[in-house]
DNA sequence: ATAAGATTGTTGCATTTGCAACATGTATTT
DNA sequence: AAATACATGTTGCAAATGCAACAATCTTAT
């Protein structure tokens, strides 16, 4: 086995890139859960990464929203239900391409509790990104967009 | 703002390299079950990955494995549960530290299945590796890792 | 023109998952 | 020695999630 091909030689699936990657996602989810148990907000962490996608995406319609957070339509639409209860967005109806869709759109009031949380949690963030050299970040960013790339080519998505 | 900080500025959520990490596991978790239900296995991709590590830690008692696998001790328990209600591990009584713990090993069929479905993944693994250069696996895999031992440092993985 | 198919969103159901409580047995404290 | 705390595993319950089926609406095909 020649140097070049030493790193493709995978003998465990634990020990993939991939598996890693799943568990590295797991102590980031732990963390953020963390921070969220913290400030004992009034949403939860996966209200937030939606609100912030809503807020990103101004007018998108919830299958769209759904393929930026990679859930499919139900769970979407009840993650919108919960925070349009809450009145962080709100919904309209509309037309694209000739179809009905709902649009969504964060309210004040949403844009408030977001901007008050992504302060909060800024220093964590930092820190995160600190650890890092930039080129070393420029890197891992690089990379997790190859791997979702690469794998966008061989699975469809289908939401 | 300096170069040297521009790096550290996160305006959303969405934009971090956590949440980067969260999408990119996702579409690793889609690829992954995809991947099962073209062989349509006997076992999940969850019972897939615990099975793997067992047998890459021989006589392991389940909270160390939960540990390993990132998931609490009830959850661990019904995966092993269904391995070897399926054959592919056992359990034995033990003590460790003068506690009553229950070991947990491969058996030969679980081998088998084992070795079966980590050489019908090998192109795939393969492939994902190729579309790195050897240095940025490495940085990619090394930062993987720092950031789950920073995290460590904050949040205690209480399993 | 009618039927078949496609798009968007919702509802129902089953699976997965985590948390709290419990049972059992051990270590430590008073 | 008794009581309290700790460690390991299991059970029950609730929340999250995905999949299939459905409703409504528009497009395409025959």
């Amino acid at each position: 086995m020649t140097t070049k091909e030493k790193h493709l030689k995978i003998m465990h699936y634990t020990d993939s890139p991939s598996y890693e990657l799943e568990l590295t996602s797991k102590y980031c989810k732990a963390l953020l859960i963390k921070l969220f148990n913290q400030v004992c907000s009034e949403i939860t962490p996966e209200e937030f990464a939606v609100l912030d996608t809503v807020s990103c995406h101004k007018g998108f319609c919830q299958r769209d929203l759904a393929k930026l957070i990679l859930r499919d339509r139900a769970n979407t639409g009840r993650v919108l239900d919960s925070l349009e209860k809450k009145g962080f967005i709100k919904r309209s109806n509309d037309t694209k391409n000739n179809r009905l869709v709902r649009i969504v759109n964060i309210t004040p009031s949403g844009e408030v509790v977001l901007k008050e949380l992504t302060l909060r949690f800024q220093p964590i963030h930092e820190k995160m990104c600190k650890i890092f050299s930039e080129e070393d970040l420029l890197i891992l960013r690089a990379s997790l967009k190859k791997v979702r790339e690469a794998i966008s080519q061989i699975v469809d998505m289908q939401i």
